[in-house]
DNA sequence: CGCCAGGGCCTCA
DNA sequence: TGAGGCCATGGC
């Protein structure tokens, strides 16, 4: 019955149940990303804050398989200590993350990330409340509220939900959401799930697993694991899906 | 080919 | 404050 459990902590539980752990956020090593419990530990490195940081500028509206060829690119050339990126030109910068996309972009958020905590070190934002910490990292040129919620949920464990554009599209899909702000849409979970990190971790990471694999822009109702709490398009198990549709009406 | 990808900034009403 | 344009590479 928990399948058909159409609440945000029962869709929690249908993915988890079907998908597993993702083990979230991947590490960059020897040219391919971990999604194993490595040492993985809720209170991350100093260098793998940073790694995060960095894997979370990059990927803005970015598939991850173009941040892993950029981070590929970084660790050949020589690595990517904040030293090291500083030390570069913002055009040479730009260059090496290039097919990350948007890399001039990039490159300056980079640079003003690194600016804004010298050596990347986030302990600043320890001691602060996740409202003031969370403004920090708005303030700095780049980075924008999924980006600030990424770095806070991932490299320092805090215990804010991260939407994405696959979370709109999931649960307006579902019928659960109609347009709405970031913060609105968040506030959803918030109010709804304990405040436990882990928790929010493998959620936001098995939504989007959820949208690489059925829940995409051409969805893949077939196989859909929520299919049957889903109102997208007026779908029902026994419909066909957007492909087919489309195909028929040639 | 066109679409899409783990957004965010800037501009203009 | 919200919609729309722009950034841009690489896979399908």
């Amino acid at each position: 019955m928990a399948h058909r459990d159409k609440s945000i902590t029962g869709i929690y539980e249908r993915l988890s149940d079907c998908y597993g752990r993702q083990y979230w956020w991947p590490l960059f090593r020897q040219g391919a990303s971990v999604y194993e419990p490595v040492p993985r530990p809720l209170h991350r490195s100093p260098e793998h804050q940073w790694e995060i940081a960095l894997g979370a500028l990059l990927t803005q509206n970015t598939a991850w398989a173009n941040v892993e060829k950029a981070l590929d690119n970084l660790a050949a050339r020589g690595g990517w200590d904040p030293s090291r990126l500083l030390s570069l030109g913002l055009d040479e910068l730009a260059q090496e993350i290039r097919s990350a996309g948007t890399h001039h972009q990039k490159a300056r958020k980079i640079k003003a990330f690194l600016e804004a905590f010298p050596e990347a070190d986030l302990s600043v934002l320890k001691d602060m409340s996740l409202e003031v910490a969370r403004q920090s990292l708005l303030t700095v040129w780049g980075i924008g509220p999924e980006t600030a919620d990424s770095i806070l949920l991932y490299a320092l464990g805090r215990p804010v939900f991260v939407v994405d554009a696959y979370t709109r599209r999931i649960f307006s899909r579902l019928g659960l959401i109609q347009g709405g702000t970031y913060e609105e849409i968040q506030a959803r979970f918030h109010d709804e799930l304990d405040p436990e990190p882990l928790l929010f971790q493998e959620y936001h990471a098995l939504i989007v697993r959820h949208a690489k694999l059925s829940c995409r822009s051409k969805a893949r109702c077939r196989d859909c694991i929520l299919a049957e709490i889903c109102e997208f398009p007026s779908f029902n198990p026994l419909s066909v899906d957007q492909d087919i549709k489309k195909a028929s009406q040639i």
